[in-house]
DNA sequence: GCACAAAAACTATATTGTAGGACAAATACA
DNA sequence: TGTATTTGTCCTACAATATAGTTTTTGTGC
């Protein structure tokens, strides 16, 4: 099936990766926020990990209870074989687009 | 509105980009069978692109005729500075979430 | 218990991604 | 000149991704 990921989708997955055993929804919002600028709404983070876990490119669990006041349990993902391969892939397929053009693209966009 | 750009749209730009004076929907496709192995199908390649040229990202002019036996005048791509700031933009993002943590990822993906 | 905080899930919609075949136009050649 | 051949684009329809905003759940502190 669908091997692709959108551009959303390999930010999550570099985040999840990223974050490591603290990855859960707030966190990898604020980490996409912090190294972008883009501030992506809490659904769209959620919505997008869940179609990742259905094609089994991210696995989660439910983390138990915190000494912090407030807040539900959290649900912790990490990257599968199968995502870290389609990630690995993407990037590749990009890196290889774009290979030997930057110079151009930086003057063009008038840096 | 959308400054955003779809991991497909990049690959065009990018396509385009290199080609530069010989950049038309043909030859946009081949170099992204060529670098990314992938094969999109050609209305992938013009919808894609009119969407594109509608945002202002790229611009188009209808190519003359060419010694060539047979073949309908082509279509001609170019990138707009617009186009040129939003690729930028979306590849340095990508950039910095992919930054350090690439090691990790040839490890999980099994390289 | 009850108020409050933190986080996730639900719902709905807009935007991107994609295929495949129909159509158009240019040249060669009888 | 007209018709076959070639090259390339456009049209139509649909699937997948991206996204916001609102609601629900669950835990803590008093």
């Amino acid at each position: 099936m669908g091997e692709h990921l959108g551009e959303f989708e390999q930010m999550l997955l570099f985040a999840v990766l990223r974050l490591g055993d603290d990855a859960y929804g707030v966190t990898i919002r604020r980490e996409i926020e912090r190294r972008t600028g883009r501030r992506p709404s809490p659904g769209a983070i959620y919505t997008t990990l869940e179609r990742l876990e259905q094609r089994g490119m991210v696995g989660s669990r439910v983390g138990g209870a915190t000494p912090v006041r407030g807040g539900r349990r959290k649900r912790f993902y990490h990257l599968e074989p199968a995502g870290a391969r389609a990630l690995a892939m993407a990037y590749e397929r990009l890196q290889r687009m774009a290979a030997g053009v930057l110079p151009r693209l930086q003057d063009l966009s008038g840096a």
